[in-house]
DNA sequence: ATGGTTTTGGAACGATCGTTCAAATCACCA
DNA sequence: TGGTGATTTGAACGATCGTTCCAAAACCAT
């Protein structure tokens, strides 16, 4: 009896997810999420309910793709301590197509969203704590490898490179020059040595 | 002729200023913006035009106050190393009174804005060289002085110390653990040994 | 084909958005 | 004291906001 759905969830998500990264919650209206996905205004709201759900589906959709599965691949391919060059290169170039926005959708929100949604913040600061610790899990295993030296602070050292990986995030979202950019990068190649 | 007008046009502005602050440009509304100045609509706009303009301005305002006129005291207390270690933190510690919001304008206001506002992202860039001229001259003080090492590049660390600085400018806002925070505080007097 | 069920399309809701405007109000000068 | 010009006031505008609702369309099982 149920009708198969003219559209695939998933897409529909991530066209969602990139509107909001785009322009923010506030700036995305129902108008534009409609307009982005293709799908109907009611059928939206059948399947997501309401736009802050919508959001929630789209920043955690994001979290999955962008940060847990990038991350999860950097690793795969890389050496510990080229992983952790590798995200910040990643996050230093502009985006690989036109489609994608600058910066990352987590920071945005957490500037936008963090101080008066509890929800947000919470997933956002869960969200952070992951790239904390795949710096400081990446760090641990180079020293085993005897890659970098075992009396560098792990913990510590992993919570610079995430304010310098924030930081970065900051700035390309601005479009800053190229050279503070590249300067962060090789910064944080710095404290690795 | 004239009429001495019922409201102090810097406090209106500070006013303003502050509910930006807290919840964005796209999280005021006209009606907040009046309910926070205290003014009447029509005073609002015969004195500001529009709200992107009254925007502008209290982006200049903050920029002014809370920005420069912030690093030129913090300049007068201090050495050139103590100086640098102030503004971090200054920027880690919460706010001192209940009114004043997490974070800063300048930097929600390049997350938001900066990518479809050229007007706004051209003067933030601007304001964020400012902060970093203003560690790359109090790091060659330091140097003349020989409070750190003259092979320290000036140019490569004030540019990192801006990446750190936004960073943890991003963690606050978003109430991160303050051991995070103060991990970046230490990081950034670490760079300067 | 038919009945039952779910999706779709889009009109419509009340609320709020940024902005405008004309009338009321005040201080000053003739 | 009446007139002049800037300021204040609050009602009102059209547009858009997020959301609701329901008839029409589309599918599957019988």
């Amino acid at each position: 009896m149920p009708w198969e759905k003219s559209y695939d969830e998933t897409s529909v998500l991530e066209a969602a997810m990139r509107a909001f990264w785009a322009h923010g919650y506030q700036g995305t209206s129902m108008n534009d999420l409609i307009e982005a996905t293709g799908i109907n205004r009611g059928s939206m709201y059948t399947a997501f309910s309401s736009k802050h759900d919508l959001f929630m589906q789209a920043l955690h959709y994001y979290d999955e793709v962008y940060r847990a599965r990038h991350l999860e691949n950097i690793e795969k391919d890389n050496s510990p301590l080229e992983a952790i060059f590798a995200a910040f290169e990643s996050a230093a170039c502009k985006p690989a197509d036109e489609e994608t926005p600058w910066g990352c959708l987590l920071v945005n929100s957490a500037l936008e969203l963090s101080p008066h949604d509890e929800k947000v913040r919470i997933f956002i600061e869960r969200s952070m704590r992951h790239v904390e610790n795949f710096f400081r899990s990446n760090i641990e295993r180079a020293k085993q490898e005897g890659t970098i030296s075992a009396s560098l602070d792990s913990e510590k050292t992993a919570q610079s490179l995430l304010g310098l990986f924030l930081g970065l995030r900051v700035l390309t979202r601005a479009q800053a020059r190229q050279p503070t950019i590249d300067a962060i990068v090789s910064q944080a190649k710095m404290l690795l040595k």
